[in-house]
RNA sequence: GCGGGUGUAGUUCAAUGGUAGAACACCAGCUUCCCAAGCUGGGUACGAGGGUUCGAUUCCCUUCACCCGCUCCA
């Protein structure tokens, strides 16, 4: 697949109904993508099957559904208010842009004693410059100095070396990625709050309540399906990086020494779910993470990725993230957050996995897994190769043509297979032509009402990806599209 | 945020300092047909704002969005 895939993905999203820009009237919303019949049918049936994947299917899983608007201070104690802010600088003459703690990490230890008298601290001897001394620098910056010059204390651009480093430093700038919002109808600063930046912490909150209320023992799971928002620098590659965007998690809550086996457990199985989807099993991969790599909250991960037409990307990290989070509320918030160990009696914090999955990811992933070009009697075809569990649309019916009762016979075989099945009805254009947009929409199968099904009450089953019709009874429709989905 | 590119119909493109055209798609009708057939008719666009000009889709500025690269990234 070219580069250019990404733009013909775009744009079948938007002829077909799969996404559009959103607020594009006016001129649309950066990065944010509404989904439009197509889409919201394939995006549930992602959903659904990973629901019933982690949930549905297992005995030690269980749901929740936690609230977009949380406390505060749960982003105090997940360490998302102090993590989540990167202060940034640039060099103005080479117009590169640098993680101010990133760049102060490789400066000459005179610079970074300079820099800390000059905002009024000496550093003592022996304090190790990165743990102490530069985060010192950073939140003397952040809190009390937000017009600080970083000019004059040679501070080195060592990407700029040819030109012996030189550097004009803009002022430092705070980004801070979660979004906020005024909680209540005044706007007075005691009323700000976060959007969740990640689900996760609804369920590391509501811990003691699944545990009480859903009886559950070590080792299980709680896992929740919603939406999140971050204030991405970067963002673009159409669906792949959002400042809004939905989110699959899976806590898995474990004893520490069952750490290792867990988290190679779930990224098989996760792995395996992206298969299950129909996903090229030669576009995946799971790759761990470098020790520097890693969160503030984690000792371990697996990346899931697909090699999209911009790269090798993240679908999902599973993290092995110790007992961090639950030790951060327990020491942030009044009610503790712990289980009860029947068998040693005793109370402990659980370790845990997550398995952090984007729906938005996983759905762009499809398309551009289906997407397929080929030749059929010189016209380019162009098809979804969607599975049926993911296409939005499971089956087309179609009049052959619109006279001697085929319609009314088509209508009542829709009728029928709505029952359980997503179906559209077309009876416009011409055979071929209703054939061809099916296929651009991903439908795996097309019942043709046509003249023999008048003499036999026989239709034709056309499957979307051979073009193969075969000739079925028309009240046996139903039964055959089921065993059709039986075993895919 | 920086650099480069792009922005005209649903899509892909064209032309033009004098008010926009095609192909395909879409809708209606005819044809009644098994893989985008044909015929007739139809609707739909200069991303937004400002400036220059008698007149701007075209030139200039600003802005918005998308793509590529950098930077960044749980």
């Amino acid at each position: 697949m070219d580069i250019k895939s990404i733009e013909k993905i775009v744009s079948l999203s938007k002829r077909r109904g799969f996404i559009f820009q959103s607020s594009e009237i006016y001129g649309g919303l950066a990065s944010t993508w509404d989904y439009g019949p197509l889409g919201v049918e394939m995006k549930n049936n992602i959903k659904n099957l990973w629901w019933k994947d982690i949930v549905t299917s297992r005995r030690n899983v269980v749901g929740m559904d936690a609230a977009i608007l949380m406390h505060p201070e749960v982003w105090e104690a997940s360490g998302h208010v102090e993590e989540f802010h990167d202060i940034m600088v640039d060099n103005k003459l080479t117009k590169k842009r640098y993680r101010l703690d990133h760049l102060l990490e490789i400066q000459p230890p005179k610079a970074i004693y300079d820099l800390a008298k000059a905002l009024g601290f000496k550093p003592k001897v022996g304090e190790s410059q990165a743990n102490i001394v530069i985060p010192k620098i950073i939140r003397e910056i952040i809190e009390n100095e937000k017009d600080f010059n970083l000019n004059g204390f040679g501070i080195i651009d060592y990407a700029n070396l040819k030109n012996k480093g030189e550097a004009d430093w803009t002022i430092p700038t705070q980004f801070n990625l979660m979004l906020k919002t005024h909680y209540g109808p005044s706007e007075d600063s005691s009323s700000v709050i976060y959007l969740r930046p990640e689900t996760a912490q609804g369920i590391f909150v509501n811990f003691n309540n699944v545990v009480t209320t859903a009886r559950q023992k070590l080792p299980f799971g709680i896992a929740q399906l919603g939406k999140a928002f971050r204030n991405e620098i970067t963002t673009g590659n159409f669906l792949f990086r959002t400042r809004e965007f939905e989110q699959m998690e899976l806590e898995y809550f474990i004893y520490p020494e069952d750490a290792k086996e867990q988290l190679e457990y779930w990224s098989q199985e996760r792995l395996n779910w992206y298969k299950k989807l129909g996903v090229r099993e030669d576009k995946l991969r799971l790759r761990p993470h470098d020790k520097d790599e890693l969160a503030h909250y984690c000792t371990a991960c697996y990346d899931i990725e697909y090699e999209f037409p911009f790269g090798w990307s993240e679908l999902e990290g599973i993290a092995d993230r110790g007992t961090y989070d639950l030790d951060q509320h327990n020491k942030h918030a009044k009610k503790k957050q712990t289980y009860f160990d029947q068998v040693n009696n005793q109370h402990i914090v659980p370790t845990v996995i997550e398995a952090s999955a984007g729906v938005d990811r996983t759905f762009l992933t499809c398309l551009v897994d289906a997407y397929c070009e080929e030749e059929v009697n010189g016209e380019q075809r162009i098809l979804l190769k969607l599975l049926p569990k993911v296409a939005p649309i499971t089956c087309a019916v179609f009049p052959l043509v619109n006279k001697n009762g085929l319609p009314e016979i088509s209508e009542k075989i829709f009728t029928e297979i709505q029952t359980e099945f997503s179906v559209f009805f077309d009876q416009g254009g011409s055979i071929g032509r209703r054939y061809r947009r099916q296929d651009e929409a991903g439908t795996p199968f097309g019942i043709t009402i046509d003249h023999q099904t008048l003499e036999d009450n026989t239709v034709t089953l056309r499957d979307r990806d051979t073009m193969k019709q075969d000739r079925i009874p028309a009240d046996k429709v139903l039964d055959e599209l089921k065993k059709r989905l039986q075993n895919v």
